[in-house]
Parts: C-alpha cells; sequence; structure tokens
DNA sequence: CTGAAAGCGCTTACAG
DNA sequence: CTGAAAGCGCTTACAG
C-alpha cells in the first residue's frame, strides 16, 4: 500500500505539505506544488489509510445503520422492502458524500454501543427502536442519532424521521367513506404508535356529517398468522355487513384478502379492502391492493442530511420531520358511488 | 472516551500487560494480574480504538459487502428480498464472529477499489458482477474476495457461491413432464449466466423417453415490461396449446401470470405456470406460484465462512460451491396426472 | 512475569 | 511558502 511518505518522496516535498494539499489547507501552498502534488496523487490512485486518519483527529465518515426490528412476520428485517429500500438509499447518497456505511445489528444494546464506540461513528440511523429502547442506549452512548418511524410516549425527545401517519389514515378514511362505506373498519395488530395514528386519522375521516365512529370499529388482530386467521373467521359476518376493511399493513391486508379468496368471497365485489405501506407486492397481487404510499427515497435522504447536519454541530429545531403520503387507488376496492378516475 | 493507559493505571501496570491481556497472550502473565485486568476492562467497559488496531498490525476485521447489481425491475437492488436476507444474514453472521460489515455500491470499480482500501478490508463478498467485472476489480485490488451466484465463461477462475441452476431447471422441467406437460416452454430474459444452465436443465429433463427439446422452446423476452407484455400477447396462441410455461424468474412469472388473469385467461387450468427463487411474494399471489427454492441463508454462512478462511491463509480446493435447490409445488401447476400430496 | 520503547500512517500547531 | 516534530491509541519484539 502506498503511503503519504511515498507521495512525498516522489513530489520531493514533506507529508505535511503534502496532507496539506490532500486536506485543502491549501492557502499556503504554492499553486505549483499543489499541482505537481495532485497529479501524483492521482496517478498513484492513493487513498489514505482510515486507521491514521482517525487517530489523527478527523472523524471516522462512518455512519452507523442499527436495523432492531424483530423479524417482522417471521422474515429478516432486511428482506422487508421497505427497509431495503431504505438502507440501500442511505447507502447511495453516503457513498456520493463521502461517508461509509456499517450495518448493525440493534438486538443486543450492549453491541450497538461496543461497534458505535470502537469504529467512532460519527451518527446512528436506528431503525426499529421504540421510545425506551432508544432511552437505553442514548443512555450509553453518546452519539448523534436518528431514528425512522418511532413513536415516543409523550413529547419527541429525538430526532425521528416519520410519515404522516394520521394523514395515511385519514385517506384512507376519507376515500372509503366517499365509496359509502361509512361503517368501514379498521385493523392493525397493534393499538399503539403508528397503528394508533392511523386507525386516528381513519376515524376522523369517519365522522364526517356528524356521524360517529366508534372504538369498537377498530379491530386488533394477532400477531401469529393462525390466530389472525381464525379471528377473520369469526367475523366474516361483520366483515360482510360492513363491506370493507382498512388494515393497517399490506401485508395483513394481502394476507386477508387471500383468506377470503380462498373462501370464495369476491374482492372487492363483496368486501373492499385497503392496506398501508405501498410495498412491492401491493401491485403483484390480484386485484391489486389500493393502499398508502410513502417515499421511501426521501425518507432515506431525510435521515441522512439531517444526520449529517446534527454531526456537523447543528441544533435542529424540529424533532418530528415526516415525510408526507398519498393514497393510491387500485383495485381491492370497489368504488360504488365514484367514478374510477 | 477511556483508552488501554487508563485501564493500565487504574489497574497499576503498563499498557502492554493490559494489551497482552486484552489479546490473550496470556501464557506469561500472571493469573492475578490477569483477573484484575480482565474486573476492570469488564467495570469500565473498555473496548479498543479500532483506528489503533488498524494501525498497528491487526486486521480491519471489516468485510465489505459489495452490491453491484443495476436496479433489477427497476428496483433499488437491496429491495429484492434475496438480496436484503442475503446481506442481513451475512451481517448477523459476521457480528457474532466478531467482524463488521461495511456496505459499497458496486456499481463503480474505483470506489470499491478505494473504499476497500482505505479501510483495509479484509475480504469482499459480491454481489450482481459478472466475470469481465470481477476481472477488472481484481486487477486493481488485491484482497480475498468471494462472488455470489456469478458464471464465468469459461473455468471458474475466482471463488463462487451459487445455485444449482442446472438442478432447478431439471426439477422444474421434470415435475412439468411428469404432469403431462412435455411441450413446456422456457421463458427468461437472457440465454446466459443461470438462465442458461436453468434452461439447459429444463431441456433434460424435457428430453426424456428419447424425446427431443429443441432450441425453439426457450422464448427470450425483453427486460423492458412493456415489450416483454407485447410478446406474451403475440405468443398467446403458441402458449394456450403448450399449456405450461416454465419462467426463469419468480418476477416475471408472476407478471405474466397476472397479464393472462387479466385477460380472463384461467391460471393454472389454461395455462400451467412456474417460477424461480421462491421470493417472498410467490406465496401472496393467487394462484400461489409452483417455483424452486434456495437456501439463502445457508448460501450467506457459506460465503462468509469461506471468505473467513481465505482470509485466515487457507486454500480453498473448490472454486465453486452451490447451494442446493428444491422444487416446491404450490398452485400454478395444473397436475393433470398427478394427485396432489 | 512485566514494562520501556519503537512503530503503524496520518494531521496540525508551530517555527522558520 | 514549507517542514520538523509531537501526538492520536494501540501492538509487539525485546530487555530485564
Amino acid at each position: 500500500m502506498i503511503r503519504l511518505q511515498d507521495i512525498a518522496d516522489m513530489a520531493g516535498v514533506s507529508r505535511t505539505t503534502v496532507s496539506n494539499v490532500i486536506n485543502g489547507n491549501t492557502k499556503r501552498v504554492s499553486q505549483e506544488t499543489i499541482d505537481k502534488i495532485t497529479a501524483i496523487l492521482k496517478e498513484q490512485n492513493y487513498v489514505p489509510h482510515m486507521g491514521s486518519v482517525m487517530l489523527s483527529g478527523h472523524g471516522s465518515r462512518i455512519i452507523g445503520v442499527v436495523v432492531g426490528f424483530n423479524q417482522a412476520h417471521g422474515m429478516q428485517p432486511l428482506q422487508d422492502s421497505f427497509v431495503g429500500e431504505l438502507v440501500g438509499t442511505i447507502q447511495n447518497e453516503a457513498e456520493v458524500k463521502g461517508y461509509y456505511i456499517m450495518l448493525i445489528g440493534g438486538e443486543n444494546i450492549q453491541h450497538v454501543v461496543d461497534i458505535a464506540s470502537r469504529w467512532n461513528v460519527e451518527g446512528l440511523i436506528i431503525l426499529g427502536y421504540n421510545d425506551e429502547k432508544y432511552r437505553q442506549l442514548s443512555r450509553k452512548l453518546n452519539k448523534k442519532m436518528v431514528l425512522i418511524d418511532t413513536y415516543p410516549a409523550g413529547e419527541y425527545f429525538f430526532q425521528n424521521v416519520g410519515v404522516d401517519d394520521y394523514s395515511g389514515g385519514y385517506q384512507i378514511g376519507n376515500y372509503l367513506y366517499s365509496c359509502g362505506y361509512d361503517k368501514a373498519l379498521f385493523i392493525a395488530e397493534t393499538d399503539i404508535d403508528s397503528d394508533y395514528s392511523r386507525w386516528m386519522g381513519f376515524k376522523q375521516a369517519m365522522e364526517q356529517d356528524g356521524k360517529f365512529c366508534s372504538r369498537t370499529r377498530l379491530v386488533i388482530v394477532s400477531y401469529e398468522k393462525k390466530k389472525r386467521l381464525q379471528k377473520y373467521s369469526e367475523l366474516l359476518p361483520r366483515f360482510l355487513e360492513v363491506k370493507a376493511l382498512a388494515f393497517s399493513s399490506d401485508y395483513d391486508a394481502i394476507e386477508a384478502m387471500n383468506f377470503f379468496l380462498d373462501q370464495g368471497i369476491k374482492i372487492p365485489d363483496q368486501i373492499s379492502i385497503t392496506g398501508y405501506d405501498d410495498s412491492i407486492y401491493a401491485q403483484m397481487v390480484r386485484p391489486k391492493l389500493t393502499t398508502v404510499h410513502q417515499d421511501v427515497s426521501q425518507k432515506a435522504h431525510l435521515a441522512l442530511s439531517r444526520l449529517l447536519r446534527m454531526a456537523a454541530g447543528e441544533q435542529l429545531k424540529e424533532m418530528n420531520v415526516k415525510s408526507p403520503v398519498h393514497l393510491v387507488r387500485r383495485e381491492s376496492v370497489k368504488e360504488k358511488n365514484r367514478p374510477l378516475i
């Protein structure tokens, strides 16, 4: 490997001078010297050894990406296309900005602390942590962090890049309502965090024209497939009556859709269904799933650029920025009162 | 941050001794000293600064994962569930073995060289490179590398972890043949690399009982969706006649299946369809896709452990190890002559 | 059994 | 405008 010293020797100058032109401390170096060194640097394809760089006062330029999800729906977190797109986009963007991405498994907090300190990362982008887990981590590790899609119990006390779940829920609710489904149900695996916001948006939309949308229209289902399906069986008569189901995830929506289809129930003729996320398979299933789309690459961009600003010492005012969201109408809802556009 | 020196001070010994116990050069250190230092290390949660470690003779313990795919089907490479599962599994396993994963975009070879040298990575796992691109890279970068799913023009001259495409093709062909579809077509976007092997396996299976499977039964379709779909339209009469189509990817299989479904053609009643890969959405579509499954996490394991062995100086005899593959029968093939199991 | 010292490849305040 | 020197946090041959 070729070192600074080697370059200096070739140029007939000192390491100091070479280092100065590399780092742009170029004010006090003659143009001639600059040109000569630059040429050699290029010709030799010199790259500094990051170990030395780290050791001599400069940052590591490593961004840790912490993937803290527990296996969602039994798959590897990175298998989820949302996570994949997010991480991939972060890595692309980091690369053009001259940063490096280190992947860190997030389950074990001590591990995260360990790796982040070892490598002196400049910041962490964290997926799949809740506020409590973040709190534990931040007690042990003093680094800049931005979380993705995390809901705190109270006010935001950390940097978050989220998504406008409330609005997404509202848009779904409003759409269903406008199609005449004013008794539609909302189905989720929990009643907290994003599920809660989505439900609240949905509820709000359903309460147009002075109507009331009671809590009984939020159906919580198990995170175990078998139990979920069983619940759908039990609830089938109610489903058939209300005629429309808004799911809080594409995954569950598609699962349910297939479950109904397999029993000979016509979707959307007998039951209209919506999802949430616009995952990659929303368009692959038939009928194509009507769902809520978010701009994942924008989210990646927001997360990284905000983290970098924090790392540069900037104090960000907003604690929680939200990526916008929009309904994408496909085929899983029967639009009774509404012409297709 | 707490340094070796600090630990040494607390223990009342020299840095050397502390370093010795950390690195297990423990033969010439008294048990008493070992215990004392170990306790302090633990209590202080000491972790070494990797910059120093790298600089003083030890390896970086960084494995670079190069994602060199061009956007497959218009998505981010990491969005592909295969890539996601692979990378995720590699990262998990690396972490338990005390290695770190750096994500590297592979499009620009110079970039890969740059990052790998800067960080003095101990090895590279490379996805989505062909033999030519590997050749270019290896000319500029002297590191241990293992590729994933790469086919060389001739003999293997690099370490590869692949999949038994030939066998997969054979299994599909044999299954279809046994169901009576002895005129089935094979559909792929290229006629090289894995597509070629799959086709050859398929062909071989179709040539049972002295039959002949001509090259005309390999249908090459465009990588542009519009053109693909147009081709399916043109070929529809032939499809209906041969009654079975084996696609070289789940993605194309599902797209085609939906295309037919949208035209009112019954799948599998009128056309049986198979995919390849067993992606996450193979089970989400209706009918569920019959396809070929490979053990992705085993592949991740093979890639990493072989790379580590190479990094440790071992000469691996096998240049190309293949992960096994098996058919998974679902619902997209009508089993005329065969009872469902 | 333990420690002083050299060295890894850089950067940066400082002197000239 | 340029360079000698100190220093970053570790490891390791070597001396005692």
